[in-house]
DNA sequence: CGATACGTAAACAAGT
DNA sequence: AACTTGTTTACGTATC
């Protein structure tokens, strides 16, 4: 019976917090709409979402592209596995790959460079203000010449024609360009405003560091922090001169080139085909001329000039190729691929291409879910990416590496969040909402000790796991680690190895964020662990009683378990998807395993990367599978969930096994520390919070929401913990 | 499939 | 009486 209720408690939470995301999926919208309103002036707020989405979905794409040339073959086979899973949100994991390959740094770097000062963003703002009162005389004016263009385009098709009106059309095909210079320039500016305004709202913004937390106040809505760093970086592109020419596209992209009629110049893509460029979506290749691109930078005439005569020619060439386009050019195009994530058409020229962008790729309400998924997805990567940031720049250490973990030899960074993003995201932003389900989390994570250390008592067995120690402090994730685990652990940490009761909640709130909420639950589980297990033992004191570890007991269980369990490693492909997390699994195991070991690095590296190479990069396949949609009903289903589903962010199961390997081979060695546990395998992190299923169809969605906690789900006296939440920070 | 570990819920008792 | 602290039992899930 009690089962049944926590599962209702549970799925009632995950609707909640389905709820709280579509909420904030929505409020984001339509602030996203306001903002376009006001600032546009009833330009249709789909028009800048639906732009904010393509950039996005460039982003995605340029990620990915960056992915695949930086990164030779790891990142391949995530998104292949992933696409498998989730067959119909191909498109959908296919942006998320991308951000998922994306190295930690790299997303910092890009926040760092990508970020606009006020004066600029004030800029732009007046910039476009100006733009748009023109932007829909240019736009008419812009369509007729395009009219006019394309009928002496096909005039010209005809053998006979005059010079003059070749000469005619040169004429227009030039004017053409420049308003269409314009117009493009105008739609980015348009563009940008409305990042720009989002981004102001904090509809964009993610709550940087502690997602599950609302609390940090200031932080939330800052503006700055609000646009992706890809969605700046494009953004900054488009705007600057990116657009100019050439940006790498001249290789990739020629895209750019306006071809797309609409003059998407870059940016737009699609909405741009679709909607504004309207007639041309029949024949946009005609009527743009290639040069558009060029023409999107600067505008400037001298470059004009050289543009008019490579247009010339160009024309020139497409009379005699007739429709070949130009070869069209469109962002989405390239290699007579449809660069849509996920979709890889052959077109054999840019007419079939445009054909198949509007029939497949059309701005109808999927492809435009799919557009808000990615925002989401990338949101969420935000939020991890700031909540490892902060923790690891807080603490001096690289980022990614511990020591010695086996970690991320391939991505470093990678960690951060892979795919899994997508699943965990939701647990860890609203995450931790529901208490749920039984048992699902499970042992594996005893293995691990934590030594994380609590603030002020606790001395840091090892200062790497700090980071890790920040990550849960503020990410309402639920750690890998059992409660005997981290009962003891609170125990270790105080200066005396004895807590009372109330100090060992005090530890767990204090320390871990997921331990806010729900206190009636994990206090009970507490107490229960206690007095259930021997390693505990109760020790009157003259204040009262006071509960000590017995280590000696403590290594009797764990190393049972350990012993038995080489094949936690099997979890791997489920668990992959945990970038980060990583770090603190593994830190933590390592933490205690290697103690002794730190010094060598090398004994946990080498045993991992058998087992781990792989896995890392299957992150994405793995666990979103088993999060979202695999698994299935129970949150656990495929990845176990575990418990930190919800971090998310960053265990790498691959690691852990990985580790649990090295660890393993340590515990076996023996050179079992005193005081701890060899930990041994690294057990998959699961995530208590299910968010997994929600529906399968949602999962997209779940990485929207919350990133504050929902409230309700305390029903707890959490609240009442007062300290607690003092204690954060 | 059974054993075990784990998490959750709850009943109950004793103490404050 | 209400709450805290402990103990214990039961059940579901996951792993071995």
């Amino acid at each position: 019976m009690m089962m049944q209720e926590s599962a209702t408690e549970t799925i009632s939470n995950s609707s909640m917090s389905q709820n709280g995301m579509s909420t904030l999926s929505s409020s984001q919208l339509e602030a996203g709409s306001r903002d376009g309103r006001s600032s546009a002036g009833d330009t249709s707020s789909e028009v800048s979402t639906v732009e904010l989405l393509h950039l996005q979905q460039q982003q995605a794409l340029q990620a990915a592209r960056q992915l695949l040339l930086q990164q030779p073959g790891s990142g391949l086979k995530s998104p292949k596995s992933q696409d498998k899973q989730r067959p119909l949100q191909v498109p959908v994991s296919v942006a998320m790959m991308s951000p998922q390959v994306i190295t930690p740094q790299q997303m910092q770097q890009i926040l760092q460079q990508q970020v606009l000062s006020p004066q600029q963003l004030q800029a732009l703002l007046q910039q476009q203000q100006a733009v748009m009162l023109q932007q829909q005389h240019l736009q008419e004016f812009y369509k007729k010449q395009q009219e006019q263009l394309h009928l002496q385009l096909l005039q010209q098709q005809h053998p006979g024609k005059q010079v003059k009106e070749q000469q005619q059309q040169q004429q227009l095909a030039a004017q053409q360009l420049v308003f269409q210079q314009q117009l493009l320039q105008m739609q980015q500016l348009q563009q940008q405003q409305h990042l720009l305004n989002m981004q102001r709202q904090g509809l964009l913004s993610l709550p940087g560091p502690a997602p599950g937390q609302a609390a940090l106040p200031g932080q939330t809505l800052q503006p700055p922090a609000g646009l992706s760093p890809a969605e700046l970086q494009q953004l900054w592109k488009d705007v600057t001169g990116g657009n100019g020419h050439g940006m790498e596209d001249n290789g990739i992209k020629h895209n750019s080139s306006g071809s797309t009629g609409g003059g998407n110049g870059g940016g737009l893509d699609l909405s741009t085909n679709n909607s504004s460029s309207t007639t041309s979506s029949s024949n946009p290749a005609k009527a743009s001329p290639p040069l558009s691109h060029h023409s999107i930078a600067n505008g400037q005439s001298p470059i004009l000039n050289h543009r008019r005569e490579r247009e010339r020619e160009r024309e020139r060439e497409r009379e005699s190729s007739l429709h070949e386009e130009s070869g069209g050019t469109h962002p989405l195009y390239g290699h007579g691929v449809c660069k849509w994530p996920g979709c890889e058409k052959l077109c054999e020229d840019f007419g079939q291409f445009l054909k198949h962008l509007n029939s497949e790729h059309a701005l109808d309400d999927r492809s435009t879910a799919q557009c808000r998924v990615q925002m989401q997805v990338v949101q969420q990567l935000e939020i991890q990416l700031n909540l490892v940031s902060s923790v690891t720049m807080s603490k001096n250490l690289p980022p990614a590496s511990p020591p010695n973990l086996p970690q991320t030899p391939t991505t470093p960074t990678a960690p951060i969040t892979p795919m899994a993003a997508m699943p965990q995201v939701p647990s860890v932003l609203g995450g931790a909402n529901v208490p749920s389900m039984g048992a699902m989390r499970r042992r594996h994570s005893d293995k691990y000790s934590m030594p994380l250390s609590s603030g002020g008592d606790t001395v840091f067995i090892f200062p790497e796991i700090a980071p890790n120690y920040e990550f849960y402090k503020n990410a309402d994730v639920r750690p890998p680690f059992t409660y005997a685990t981290l009962i003891r652990q609170a125990i270790i940490d105080s200066a005396e190895h004895q807590l009372t009761l109330n100090e060992i909640y005090s530890w767990f709130t204090r320390t871990f964020a997921y331990f806010r909420r729900n206190a009636a639950t994990w206090k009970n589980a507490v107490r229960h662990n206690l007095s259930l297990h021997k390693c505990f033992v109760r020790v009157e004191n003259v204040k009262g009683a006071v509960w000590t570890v017995d280590e000696v007991e403590y290594q009797k269980r764990r190393s049972q378990k350990i012993t038995g369990s080489p094949s936690l490693v099997k979890n791997l492909p489920s668990s992959l998807g945990y970038g980060t997390a990583l770090n603190a699994s593994l830190q933590a195991a390592l933490a205690e395993t290697s103690l002794p070991l730190l010094g060598t690095p090398g004994l946990m590296n080498s045993g991992s990367t058998g087992p781990m190479g792989g896995s890392c990069h299957g992150l994405l396949g793995g666990d979103a599978s088993g999060l979202l949609g695999g698994s299935p009903p129970g949150l656990l289903g495929g990845s176990p969930p575990g418990m930190l589903s919800g971090s998310p962010p960053m265990l790498m199961q691959s690691a852990h096994e990985e580790l649990n390997g090295s660890l393993d081979h340590l515990d076996t060695n023996g050179h079992g520390s005193p005081g701890y546990s060899p930990s041994a395998h690294m057990p998959p992190i699961h995530v208590k919070e299910e968010p997994l299923n929600m529906d399968d169809d949602d999962c997209p969605m779940s990485l929207v929401t919350t990133a504050n906690h929902s409230p309700e789900l305390d029903d707890d006296r959490e609240l009442e913990e007062g300290n607690l939440s003092e204690d954060l920070e």
